[in-house]
DNA sequence: AACGATCCCTGTTGGC
DNA sequence: TGCCAACAGGGATCGT
């Protein structure tokens, strides 16, 4: 599922195509992936004929920036990829949502099955109001670990939940959440209170790392989900995956099975050697 | 205010 | 083999 690296990936990909383009053409899908404009009569005339200035990302938001201060914002939800096609010829992917044709022909398609993902086209006071509920970037504004220290240190919710919080770090989902959490040695039910200065410079340190390195190989693709590059290809940081969806499997660090519980409604799979148990 | 549960949706999977 | 329930989850929303 699409979390940082892969939507940074995909930025990385669609910002040559997209940047100093002109939107000729708008399509859209189903309704109920627009945001803010109900209809695509509201949503497509604000786009359309727009010219791209920098395609951005915060979190797992996709910001694209347009003349008339519009930002085009796209989230993957959990079931989303960007397609690029350098022509309208080949047929439409099942659950395309938009279509976004440029000025050369080319074309960029969001596809989602589930649409847990959306669109919207927002103005400067809608595009802050939406980025106001979500924290910093998570690879390229990531607070110091004395921050991080102070948004968690008092809070009672299990480290998992917190890293899932997008409010203090955006970008981090269920895959990351529990690669950093083995990686720093991190019991996923310690509390934010019971952190200590090793634990928290530890988890600062997995957060980048993880993140480096799922950007490295493209990131995360599942046989079981949708996300791909924009190319059609898969990311491949799958087969570096330490512990998500590894349930039952020897921790590549001890050997001990992987083991697997709920944390507020999500599965989380963690060593329970290489993280030890908080006290009750 | 902080925290936790629920809901949205559909492709895939596992059990019978 | 075929069918169907269970499962997956990001973020909005609501209840405690």
């Amino acid at each position: 599922m699409p979390e940082l690296p892969e939507v940074e990936t995909t930025r990385r990909s669609i910002e040559p195509i997209l940047a100093g383009r002109r939107i000729v053409e708008v399509v859209v899908g189903r309704d109920r992936v627009l945001r803010r404009q109900p209809v695509p009569e509201l949503f497509v005339p604000r786009v359309k004929d727009n010219t791209v200035t920098a395609v951005g990302r915060l979190g797992k938001f996709l910001d694209v920036s347009l003349t008339d201060g519009i930002s085009l914002v796209i989230h993957l939800g959990m079931s989303g990829r960007i397609e690029h096609h350098p022509d309208s010829e080949t047929p439409h992917a099942r659950h395309t949502q938009l279509v976004l044709t440029t000025d050369v022909g080319e074309q960029l398609r969001f596809v989602d099955p589930r649409t847990f993902g959306f669109v919207a086209a927002l103005d400067e006071d809608e595009r802050h109001l939406v980025f106001a509920n979500i924290g910093r970037d998570a690879f390229t504004d990531l607070p110091t670990a004395r921050e991080l220290r102070e948004a968690w240190g008092r809070s009672r919710s299990p480290m998992k939940a917190l890293l899932l919080d997008q409010k203090v770090v955006a970008g981090i989902g269920n895959i990351y959440a529990d690669e950093i959490l083995h990686r720093a040695k991190v019991h996923p039910l310690l509390r934010g209170e019971q952190l200590t200065s090793r634990r928290i410079a530890a988890i600062h340190a997995a957060i980048h790392d993880v993140l480096v390195d799922g950007l490295r190989w493209g990131g995360t693709s599942l046989e079981d989900l949708a996300y791909l590059l924009p190319d059609g290809r898969a990311g491949r940081f799958k087969e570096r995956l330490a512990v998500y969806g590894k349930t039952d499997e020897p921790c590549d660090v001890c050997g001990r099975a992987i083991r697997q519980i709920t944390v507020r409604q999500r599965s989380t799979h963690f060593c329970n050697r290489c993280q030890r148990e908080p006290r009750a």
